[in-house]
DNA sequence: TTTTCAATTGAACAATTGTTCAGTTAAGTG
DNA sequence: CACTTAACTGAACAATTGTTCAATTGAAAA
């Protein structure tokens, strides 16, 4: 019969993913061996590979899950309002879900070079799921008058860039906090895409 | 008596940064091997080790020429006008530098992590060197009135973030040329830093 | 208590890693 | 021509790589 609590895989897979976010975070894909994490785990190499196929799937694992994540929580964030009430939400939505990842972001922009050619259309799939919800609201800004943006998918990329770019140098114990660094980001946002 | 021309030196020297270059964007840098850059150069690995010391020096040199040269242009480049003329001109500038490097754009901002202690403290000194540049530009245009920016440091991080991101997805034979791509993010910058 | 099996070990594997270096090659010099 | 030497080869090195698997462990189930 299966075990019904306390097994150790239970605590164990977690705790593989977790230290492989981190590892893979500071030192990159490659330069990561799977003995490194299993030493981090406090197990042997072999005992990783009850938790996952291989090293490959480690990595997809972890950019899939952060995808995943990431586009679930933003259809539960529901930007309602009009279209600058909901660039604004998606301005705000960004940087609280991104902010705390700092990890996750690192991996999922970074690693993509490593990713088989299945797992990287898979990924960049998500990617561009995320990327046309924020470009529909500007579209959609655009044709209510409400924004002035010469290219909705260019405005797109410069403006997920320059949120996710947030990510490379915000420090929690820095000068300023998510609701100032938030509120300095959401003008600069409208303010580009406004007349 | 040293070679006075047609040194096989000065043809491989340069074979070798170029080869280590496009494979380490192409790849990242610990996922190539010192064998591979010597194969698609034309060598064995041995004769790498005539034009570096190690490979971290590669990956440095490589680097450290970009930044140079970075830093050279834009002190050629010559700002001048006034506040939004110099941020302007430092945009254009970003974007004429970048676009057509985009391997040295790629290896640059992503191999940070694989650069020893020393070595990452001189790259990361001349980025701030850069940053500073733009930070100058928005300071003083601040104090004259021109920009309405609430943290200078934040707003140049944001702009060099949405610039830097153009390099990500642009794509020589895509919809803009170069001309349209700057017109159009010289509109998104100065409208987000003017009132 | 005995049984069962999920979880892990530890050794082994072939391949690859960065780096060194004595020896070879071939092109320029005198 | 002979000589010099920059450039390169090819083999060797110890270490490390991802992955496999028979054997072991120990805790829950019966």
């Amino acid at each position: 019969m299966a075990r019904k609590q306390g097994s150790h895989s239970d605590i164990t897979g977690p705790r593989v993913q977790d230290t492989a976010l981190r590892l893979i975070a500071r030192h990159g894909f490659a330069a990561v061996s799977m003995r490194q994490i299993a030493s981090e785990v406090g197990v042997q190499a072999g005992a990783l590979y009850n938790y996952t196929p291989d090293k490959q799937s480690l990595l997809f694992d972890l950019m899939h899950t952060h995808m995943a994540d990431l586009l679930t929580a933003l259809q539960n964030a529901d930007l309602c309002g009009d279209a600058l009430q909901q660039l604004e939400a998606f301005t705000r939505f960004h940087i609280r879900f991104h902010l705390p990842r700092p990890d996750q972001v690192f991996v999922s922009y970074m690693e993509l070079r490593n990713l088989s050619q299945d797992n990287f259309a898979a990924i960049e799939d998500m990617r561009r799921q995320y990327e046309d919800a924020l470009e529909a609201i500007l579209r959609n800004g655009v044709k209510q008058g409400a924004f002035s943006v010469e290219d909705t998918r260019v405005a797109t990329m410069a403006i997920i860039a320059m949120l996710t770019g947030l990510s490379h140098w915000y420090r929690e114990d820095g000068r300023l906090d998510i609701a100032a660094i938030e509120a300095i980001y959401w003008n600069l946002v409208r303010k580009s895409v406004t007349a």
